[in-house]
DNA sequence: ATGGCAAATTGAATTTGA
């Protein structure tokens, strides 16, 4: 059988469930994974999606801001939650499938100013991505996916300018070696990056700031799927869901899909 | 260390995002 897998920087399930909604009527995903939900897991809306035919919901929220969550069809065998950088700030959960393990990630974002002396968010950002390079390291990944959001566009073109976002949090050279090195430090496959036609779209998030986000198109790429080395074989085909950024009061990420034999 | 917008919380102003 095929399973369909949704990533989905979300920011507030509250505020975006018609069209959470839209999105699991429309992709029939087996499996969602859900970043910035900003609720705790005893205010989570389980009741609304479980009409979608999704009755298992794996949970690590917590107020205001961050969270993230597996909304499934399926029951897991069993979940767990990583803590990197030991704050209890809702950046990871896990569950395991039979023999498919899914890690859904929220690395931080990381503030404004890329300097880790000046700022503490900066340094969080590149302290949790040394520990998930150890993670990655220490473990040899069979049949498991990592996706999320990842704060990241590791690749020149993966951002509308990389002469004028190069020193701009997310695509700075640190970050981006880093994400790089996580990335061979697991032997991952960025499938959105190795699948998606050079012709498309490859930007996963546009600024709110920014009024008309489709003329400028001031876009990154932020948002990913990592897949180990013996899933490759297994993909079906993989998509960045783009015209829900279109929708009325939209998320300022957009979903991204992956469909694998499983 | 431009400004621009959005959501949550608390109660018009602040924090967070990136």
């Amino acid at each position: 059988m095929a399973l369909k897998i949704i990533s989905w920087n979300i920011n507030s399930i509250r505020a975006r469930l018609s069209h959470l909604k839209k999105i699991l009527r429309t992709y029939n995903p087996d499996l969602i994974c859900l970043q910035e939900t900003k609720v705790t897991n005893e205010k989570f809306p389980k009741e609304k999606i479980k009409s979608l035919g999704y009755e298992f919901f794996y949970l690590n929220g917590i107020p205001s801001y961050n969270g993230v969550s597996i909304i499934s069809k399926i029951k897991a065998d069993n979940s767990g939650i990583i803590e990197w950088c030991q704050n209890n700030d809702g950046r990871h959960i896990s569950i395991l499938l039979r023999n498919l393990t899914l890690h859904n990630i929220y690395i931080p974002a990381g503030g404004e100013l890329p300097d880790p002396k000046l700022n503490q968010k900066f340094k969080h950002k590149l302290k949790f991505l040394d520990e998930l390079i150890s993670w990655s390291t220490s473990k040899t990944f069979k049949k498991t996916i990592i996706c999320g959001d990842f704060n990241i566009a590791p690749f020149p073109e993966d951002v509308w300018s990389h002469k004028q976002l190069k020193n701009t949090i997310s695509h700075t050279e640190i970050e981006r070696q880093k994400l790089i090195d996580l990335q061979k430090s697991g032997f991952w496959s960025d499938i959105i990056k190795e699948r998606i036609k050079s012709t498309d779209n490859l930007f996963t998030w546009w600024s709110y700031r920014s009024k008309n986000f489709k003329i400028n198109n001031r876009g990154r790429r932020l948002d990913h799927i990592w897949i180990s080395e013996d899933l490759k074989k297994n993909i079906i085909g993989v998509k960045i869901i783009d015209y829900t950024r279109e929708w009325e009061k939209p998320s300022d990420h957009v979903p991204i899909f992956v469909e694998i034999k499983f």
